[in-house]
DNA sequence: CCCTAGACTTTTTTT
DNA sequence: AAGTCTAGGG
């Protein structure tokens, strides 16, 4: 039986089907195996997969699941192989996602709802408090959008929000007293587009079953066993989700570990597993403390850092593997000679590239271990960062899809008019904009008569809009009628996206037409792939719906070729490697410079914590005593919680070495006492970068010359930037001071 | 209306 | 550094 090679407490949790359950899991300790153990159990015992709901956290823990289980399966070569692909497995946002589709109507939506993304709903945002007049510089889209997913996370309506003082007085803190009323707003603007943000997915999924006792019923029904992971990263909403689905049956599982509760910037609650025990009293709790996964010198290290937190469930994991070596600790004068020790240990490390990853705190910080991995020949592979589906002309391509399917969506009709350009600019859709949201109608209604809408523009912009209307309409009716690589190939070629991208010749413009050309292949490969499912016609709107949700683009990058792993912290949950690389520990970075408060702390030490036992051989933590940002230099001191892992699991160092060095040396001191104080980043007006080399030009230095804008000046210096790779010019302008312009761009006439 | 050059701002993590 | 915003010229 394959539940043998489970150990006794993995197996209790694994058999223990009926009744809720709550696994506390460890670091490493097995979790997935349970869980997908668990699933594969059910399905043995004649459990309809139809019947299962296993909810994750991030597509890539659903896809892992998914294999693991059908590999089981396979092995097993079990009779319920077969019903494999009934499971409902996924993200709580895609499992809900298919369900709205179904009973979208119920709730005043079509089928063909549109997912707006951060960007869509961030511009509906401005356009709001635009048109409220609002203070730009203190209603920023961004920090709106906090406060308004905020709220909903936790089921607070907007009329709610105008009465909630705490709320209020928040707000007002910031300087925004309107937040209730843009958040009305946001939400009448996303409803009129037949849209839904990514809260409204769980929101209204709450609503639905909620309101409608009928749905309701049926899945509870149909749900008869459900499981989650990662339970310590659910929000309120999501709590609420599960809890209504799991009645009256109560066959819920989950699976969590408030150690590795890293989510809480967007809403995730703790308290969710912290209650469990109370919400189901009846509930069986199994503890999985042994790590199987890292060397005892990692489990421990890890466990004396997290104890630092004062809020934690009472747990103890432990490690019988092999002691291992020693956490590793090297100290860089900069990012980029981090960067460069961190490849040279890659080069030189005796395993594979698969086995090794490189982790940082922030998706920027990838760019130096691009560069230097590249340099080396070493092949990585880097997960997150803007994703395939944001790029813009991505973007735009799809708007045009979305269009066709959903009429109603303006931000994507915003976006398909302004790509390619059609004469048709900001002005003229500002009056559309004002005008749709006047009569109540989608802005493409007034395009397609402006006359009746006693739009003020003139006949030719008339035409114009009447005309784009037409064409938005007629890919309307042909995406009803057209297989979805067909009306894809179709739009690129008659909406002029692909002759505008190979108009343009420059390397990211070539890129841009590739990655076109590639999303088109995308689509032919959904299309084929449905085929094989047996499904003969795949309407573009099963493409949009299955991608909307889609973030890790390079999914289909199936080589066989063993890369180096390149992530945040966060995209590594869940993961394991044999050796990891932490790199930037520095204050203000790790812990990131936007942590204040002691929870915020306590969150950025678990992150690490995770970070750690991702390891299952070695882990070296490193920092750069500067470091380019955001244009600057800046001067860190190493993070606070280098000093909270027990320092006896640290390499000791044989020698201090104070000279500068690009290899990798022993941190002399550890910072001893915690360091409460946040070290404010220190600018350094000139960077110490000698990378500027004098380049023959027809301005001479000292020669007069004069500039458009900022007059008459003398020419400094004429140089190669070997950082950004440009050619510039400095200017000592007569009545400006110096300016550095770029050589290619500047209009300068000479004088003699 | 559209494009360009220059100024100005932004700073985390993900569905 | 990279992206967004704006003024001004075409």
């Amino acid at each position: 039986m394959f539940l043998d090679s489970l150990n006794e407490v993995q197996r209790a949790a694994v058999c223990a089907t009926e009744g809720p359950s709550l696994i506390v899991a460890g670091a490493g300790s097995g979790k997935t195996r349970v869980l997908t153990y668990r699933i594969a159990y059910l399905l043995q015992q004649g459990v309809p997969a139809g019947n299962i709901l296993a909810l994750t956290f991030t597509n890539k823990a659903a896809r892992e699941m998914k294999d693991r289980i059908r590999t089981l399966l396979a092995e097993q070569d079990s009779i319920a192989n077969g019903s494999f692909r009934y499971l409902w497995m996924g993200t709580f946002h895609s499992v809900c996602t298919k369900l709205l589709r179904r009973d979208a109507e119920r709730l005043g939506y079509t089928r063909d709802f549109t997912i707006y993304d951060t960007s869509d709903s961030k511009s509906v945002i401005k356009a709001i408090c635009k048109e409220r007049g609002a203070d730009e510089k203190i209603y920023k889209p961004q920090a709106v959008l906090a406060r308004i997913s905020m709220a909903k996370n936790n089921l607070i309506t907007p009329e709610e929000y105008g009465m909630n003082r705490q709320l209020l007085q928040q707000d007002r803190e910031a300087r925004m007293y309107d937040i209730a009323t843009i958040y009305a707003q946001y939400q009448l603007r996303l409803k009129a587009a037949n849209a839904m943000d990514f809260d409204d997915l769980l929101v209204n999924m709450l609503r639905l079953i909620d309101q409608h006792k009928d749905v309701c019923g049926q899945l509870q029904q149909m749900f008869r066993y459900i499981l989650v992971d990662e339970y310590q990263d659910t929000n309120y909403v999501q709590y609420l989700l599960v809890s209504r689905l799991a009645e009256p049956q109560r066959n819920i599982c989950v699976v969590g570990d408030d150690a590795q509760s890293i989510y809480s910037f967007r809403g995730a609650d703790i308290r969710n597993i912290l209650n469990f025990k109370q919400q189901y009293p009846e509930a069986r709790v199994y503890k999985l403390e042994r790590n199987y996964r890292s060397t005892q010198t990692i489990v421990n290290a890890a466990n004396s850092l997290i104890h630092k937190n004062i809020h934690q469930i009472e747990k103890t994991v432990y490690s019988e593997n092999e002691q291992g070596a020693p956490i590793r600790l090297c100290a860089y004068m900069d990012d980029r000679s981090e960067a460069d020790g961190v490849a040279s240990q890659i080069a030189n490390c005796r395993c594979g590239y698969d086995d090794v990853a490189v982790l940082y705190r922030t998706n920027t910080q990838s760019r130096a271990f691009e560069n230097e991995l590249r340099k080396r020949n070493i092949p990585y592979r880097i997960y997150g960062g803007t994703s395939f589906y944001q790029r813009k002309e991505i973007k735009d391509t799809l708007s045009y899809f979305r269009i066709a399917v959903n009429p109603l969506d303006n931000e994507a009709l915003l976006r398909a008019v302004a790509f390619p350009g059609r004469g048709i600019g900001e002005t003229t859709m500002k009056k559309v904009s004002a005008c749709g949201i006047e009569h109540h109608c989608a802005y493409l209604e007034v395009m397609r008569s402006p006359e009746q809408y006693a739009l003020p523009v003139g006949a030719a912009i008339a035409k114009k809009l009447r005309a784009f209307a037409q064409q938005l309409d007629d890919l309307g009716a042909l995406s009803e009628q057209t297989d979805a690589y067909a009306f894809a190939d179709h739009v690129l070629k008659t909406t002029g996206i692909l002759t505008t991208l190979t108009l343009d010749t420059t390397s990211d413009g070539i890129d841009r037409a590739q990655n076109v050309e590639e999303l088109l292949n995308a689509i032919r490969e959904f299309v084929a792939m449905r085929q094989e499912e047996g499904i003969d016609f795949t309407p573009i709107t099963d493409f949009l719906s299955e991608v909307s949700l889609q973030t890790d683009q390079d999914e289909h990058l199936d080589d066989t070729q063993e890369r180096v792993t390149l992530m945040t912290v966060h995209a590594a949950k869940g993961l394991e490697f044999k050796v990891v690389f932490i790199v930037g520990m520095e204050e203000n970075l790790f812990p990131s410079q936007f942590c204040t408060q002691m929870h915020e702390i306590e969150e950025e030490r678990r992150l690490l914590y995770v970070a750690i036992t991702r390891a299952m051989e070695q882990c070296t933590l490193s920092f750069a005593r500067q470091r380019f940002r955001n244009g600057q230099m800046a001067f860190n001191s190493p993070s606070r919680f280098l000093s909270d892992i027990d320092r006896q699991y640290f390499q000791q160092s044989s020698s201090t070495t104070p000279k500068p060095t690009p290899a990798p040396i022993a941190i002399p001191r550890i910072p001893s006492a915690i360091n409460n104080q946040h070290s404010p980043i220190t600018n350094n007006p000139s960077p110490i970068t000698n990378a500027h080399t004098p380049i023959p030009s027809e301005y001479a230095e000292g020669s007069r010359v004069a500039h458009r804008v900022f007059g008459q000046g003398t020419v400094v210096r004429v140089y190669r930037d070997e950082v950004t790779e440009n050619d510039k010019i400095e200017i000592r302008f007569d009545t400006v001071g110096v300016k550095t312009l770029l050589l290619t761009h500047a209009k300068l006439e000479k004088l003699d």
